[in-house]
RNA sequence: GGCGGCGUGGCCGAGUGGUUUAGGCAGGGGCCUGCAAAGCCCCGUACAGCGGUUCGAUUCCGCUCGCCGCCUCCA
């Protein structure tokens, strides 16, 4: 039984779903004005991971996950580039699924388009006002949040005590600071659609809340994306659905923050790495692998140093695959399902599994699911060394299908090797045959000096990048 | 001002009221190897500080210090 950190309990509690055997799940997207960087890959990261391993665990997962396509942030942008707000929200959403697909994220059942909810939203504000919950002024309807029951109920912390703090003024007309915006009026040249209150568009907040309800129904199981969006975002969702007397999410889950330097990487400390720059720098699996290696609710220190960590545990990961020549477990398809457990060639660690998903089961700990991993490659190359090949394989196929099962799937092959570098490599073996070292040692610097790593097996020379 | 999180061995990073160790990376010794690489074996006795509870605390409680975050857009 999985049991997951829940935000409005503060509790790690059961995960206890609307309808069994199937898990229905809102993970707030991206809104598309800018390139992704490693903080959005880490909230993809930790939400594709916890539905690989639900799905892995036979559950029937429906992830759903928005892309926010109107937004005064693409306004800007689109003013500032003469262009419109399509084009430049159709570009950065091609970024965003590259970026996805670079980093092995699944795609999502569905992914919601706010400007194709547009009508719902009108609709369920026009309710808001009528019953007298949200009010209308000059730049646009707000809600008024002290109507809310149990308003703060994420935030842990009273209405009183968060607009104690609020750091915004309310504006002229606004009846509280804390009170937040359904819907925007246009202003000259914006984008718009119409509604009893004029030509606007919706607010963020009412986006999200009439798209998950609308796709997942009443009490949808799990609601999640990071930290910062607790308040005022996931806050607010929750305050429509409240007073609209629907039942929302069941669960709520948010991930701690990418940080640089010990401080949030965000864009307004210009101390982000893009998802592109990481790519250009290795392989994608190291950065899944560094998000893995600790708890989702923990920040994370990314800089080149703890990636190149985390490029060499993954080294080790798929030296193991290469020895022992492991199946890919995700072969048949991107995700790895519970069946492959019993259908693994060699058999699997049986035990191991069971640890495996007790550690899982805890609030997704997936530090010490690694840890165990790594325990299994140790055991894999101790048998292998003893030529205990079953036993090896067995092993080794086990760490296969755990890395598998979050989403990390290992690379056995060596790769191309070109025809000159082939030939370096038949004259090193032929030197290391006639025992001629210092050649074999020239040819060996000349393939490290081409990129090389070069490795002397008893079937002779191997070389890899 | 309110609310919350964190402080673990050289670095990263789990975890636990006591007994046998997380794990990765780096480092030292050994095995293997022509030499390497990869791999295997062995090696670190750490839990911010100060009190308290307890037979016993890194692990619970309180306080102090330090760091970070939320209360505005933010993954």
């Amino acid at each position: 039984m999985l049991r997951l950190h829940d935000t409005a309990t503060g509790t790690v509690r059961p995960f206890e779903l609307r309808d069994p055997g199937r898990v229905s799940m809102y993970v707030c997207g991206p809104t598309v004005y800018e390139v992704p960087h490693l903080g959005h890959g880490r909230f993809t990261l930790v939400f594709d991971v916890l539905r690989r391993y639900l799905t892995f665990s036979g559950l029937e997962v429906l992830h759903v996950s928005n892309v926010t396509d109107i937004d005064d942030r693409i306004i800007e942008r689109a003013a500032r580039e003469g262009r419109t707000e399509r084009e430049v929200a159709g570009e950065y959403e091609a970024t965003w699924w590259a970026a996805m697909d670079a980093l092995g994220v699944l795609r999502p059942t569905v992914v919601p388009h706010a400007t194709g909810y547009i009508p719902g939203m009108v609709e369920l504000i026009g309710d808001l006002v009528a019953r007298g919950l949200a009010y209308e002024i000059d730049d646009g309807v707000y809600l008024q949040v002290d109507m809310v029951e149990g308003y703060g109920l994420l935030a842990h912390q009273p209405l009183e005590s968060l607009r104690a703090g609020a750091r915004v003024e309310a504006s002229g007309q606004k009846r509280s600071p804390l009170d937040f915006a359904l819907w925007k009026k246009a202003k000259p040249g914006e984008p718009t659609w119409p509604s009893p209150w004029g030509e606007g568009r919706p607010g963020w907040h009412t986006e999200c809340v009439v798209m998950s309800l609308d796709l997942l129904g009443d009490g949808f199981d799990l609601h999640g994306g990071g930290q910062d969006l607790i308040f005022p975002h996931h806050e607010n969702e929750r305050a429509q659905a409240v007073v609209e007397g629907r039942a929302f999410a069941r669960h709520w889950m948010h991930n701690g923050w990418v940080t640089a330097g010990g401080e949030k990487m965000s864009k307004s400390l210009q101390n982000f790495t893009t998802i592109d720059d990481l790519l250009a720098r290795g392989d994608p699996r190291a950065y899944r692998l560094l998000v893995v290696r600790s708890h989702y609710r923990s920040p994370i220190e990314v800089t080149p140093e703890t990636i190149a960590t985390a490029g060499k545990g993954l080294a080790r990961l798929d030296a193991l695959a290469r020895r022992l020549s492991l199946d890919d477990p995700m072969a048949g398809g991107d995700v790895v399902r519970d069946e492959a457990v019993a259908a693994a060639p060699g058999g699997v660690e049986q035990d191991a599994v069971t640890r495996f998903r007790e550690h899982m089961d805890d609030d997704l700990d997936t530090a010490a699911a690694m840890a165990l991993v790594f325990e299994l490659v140790n055991a894999a190359h101790a048998a292998a060394d003893d030529g205990d090949t079953t036993a090896a394989r067995r092993l080794g196929g086990t760490v296969a299908i755990l890395c598998g099962a979050l989403g990390l799937r290992l690379r056995g092959e060596v790769g191309e090797v070109d025809e000159r570098t082939q030939r370096l490599v038949g004259e090193r073996d032929e030197a290391r045959r006639e025992r001629d070292f210092a050649r074999a040692d020239a040819l060996r610097d000349e393939l490290v000096a081409a990129g090389w790593t070069v490795e002397d097996g008893p079937d002779g020379t191997v070389v890899r990048r």
